[in-house]
RNA sequence: GGAGGGGUUCCCGAGCGGUCAAAGGGAUCAGACUGUAAAUCUGACGGCUCAGCCUUCGGAGGUUCGAAUCCUCCCCCCUCCA
């Protein structure tokens, strides 16, 4: 492994500090770098989510990042932290993962990671592959190293333990399974969520105790979603997958609101902070908010696909919703039909443009459904087998509908 | 072990014998407008053979002309006391 060059450590702490919502501490990660060997980088991610999203790459970029300047990943996935369910905000309950599930989400993550991780610098790790050795009795020595009143410190906690709100013992367990992770990779830096921060600083605790140098702790920015105001999670649906299709990526991305567009330049753009906040300061002279976030679509849909993917998918989106085409591809589908023919109301059911006939009725009373860009008003409309048309409800759903006889 | 509070349509949350497919908010979808799948406004938002019919308010029974609303039993969640 190469080493890290000894000059301009301050530099590095800037470039590692930049994004970031905290570092603890600086001192500490100066220490680490003047030693000039690669660090050892740890962060966790949850076994139930395969699909990775622009959320987690806020992280990952700052991952990617530690590889760029020579330190080693760890990947470490919480598989046996997942059959807890990780109590840090909401607490719903999760279904248990088998032992195939947590293998096949892993694989996902590998496909996935590896669009922005250098494979060479990363090494995918499972909690369960130590802490099922652990043992009850390792158990209540891990838990023996924490009081109670500690525990309650945590914000999430300490809320609802004053306000009522259950919480089960096992939930203090998390943090010190995650810390103890941290003990047995010897982790130099952890990175998380900033809801992480109780958690990773639990490492510092657990790995000073076990005689070892506490890791630094970096915590990152939560993205929010689609929505703008929760984050980003696949659970709420409000997330761009970095595995979504080009068009699908760029739309959701022109779909966010144009206040929130610079939470995401701020978290996922990697132009230059200048560049952008003269983007910014061109809105208030009157630069359409819309060509600005075609940059940020741009950017980010080049990155996951190609800068051809990018530019296709912008040309789509302006042909289709600033002139009110048709998209480039349309999936074709066949519905078996009778010789009596189909209402139109089944035919978009059976063709999956709508989940109901009275969901079918509806858009057609509310004139969102078009054949062939023809807008139709008749929901009693009969379509005859051996026909084949475009079928569209609202902007965004089309399918070329072929009418099969028997 | 004891006392109390709850389970309502995707989510939150009203309703507490008929006017309830069920307020309000959120999410979502559609239409209009537009500078974009922004913002704003309007509307829709259980299913169906759709101006009519059918199935919903934790589950199973029951009372009633009529129940989400009352009664019985059961299941689940929460709080407090021990």
């Amino acid at each position: 492994m190469d080493s890290v060059p000894r000059p301009a450590q301050h530099d590095t702490i800037e470039l590692i500090r930049r994004g970031s919502d905290e570092l603890l501490t600086e001192p500490d990660l100066l220490k680490k770098l003047s030693r000039g060997r690669p660090l050892r980088v740890k962060a966790g991610f949850d076994p139930t989510a395969p699909d990775l999203h622009l959320g987690h790459t806020v992280l990952i970029n700052k991952l990617r990042q530690f590889q760029d300047l020579g330190h080693h990943v760890f990947f470490l996935i919480g598989d046996f932290t997942g059959m807890i369910g990780d109590p840090s905000g909401k607490s719903v309950t999760r279904k248990p993962l088998t032992r195939e599930d947590v293998l096949v989400n892993a694989e996902t993550y590998r496909s996935q990671v590896f669009k922005i991780l250098d494979p060479e610098r990363t090494q995918v790790v499972f909690n369960s592959s130590w802490m099922g050795e652990l043992g009850a009795d390792g158990l209540i020595r891990l838990a023996a190293q924490q009081t109670v009143a500690r525990m309650l410190e945590r914000d999430d906690f300490s809320k609802r333990y004053r306000s009522g709100q259950a919480i089960a013992v096992h939930e203090f367990l998390y943090p010190l399974i995650q810390g103890h992770d941290s003990v047995v990779l010897e982790a130099d830096v952890e990175l998380g969520g900033t809801d992480q921060k109780f958690n990773l600083l639990m490492g510092r605790q657990l790995q000073e105790a076990a005689g070892q140098e506490p890791q630094v702790v970096i915590t990152m920015p939560i993205l929010e979603g689609l929505d703008g105001v929760q984050k980003m999670s696949k659970s709420l649906g409000n997330y761009i997958a970095i595995a979504d299709p080009p068009g699908e990526m760029f739309g959701k991305l022109m779909s966010l609101s144009d206040d929130l567009m610079w939470r995401y330049f701020e978290l996922l753009s990697l132009r230059p902070a200048g560049e952008i906040a003269a983007w910014r300061a061109s809105i208030a002279e009157g630069v359409n908010p819309r060509d600005i976030k075609f940059r940020l679509a741009d950017e980010l849909v080049g990155r996951f696909h190609s800068a051809a993917d990018a530019q296709r998918a912008k040309e789509d989106f302006v042909a289709r919703f600033r002139r009110g085409a048709m998209p480039q591809c349309i999936e074709d589908v066949s519905v078996a039909v009778d010789a009596a023919g189909l209402s139109i109301t089944q035919l978009l059911k059976g063709a999956g443009l709508v989940p109901s006939t009275s969901e079918a009725m509806r858009m057609i009373k509310q004139g969102a459904v078009r054949v062939d860009g023809e807008r139709i008003s008749d929901p009693t409309l009969c379509c005859a087998p051996g026909s084949t048309h475009v079928y569209q409800v609202g902007k965004r759903r089309f399918a070329r509908v072929t009418l099969t006889g028997d």
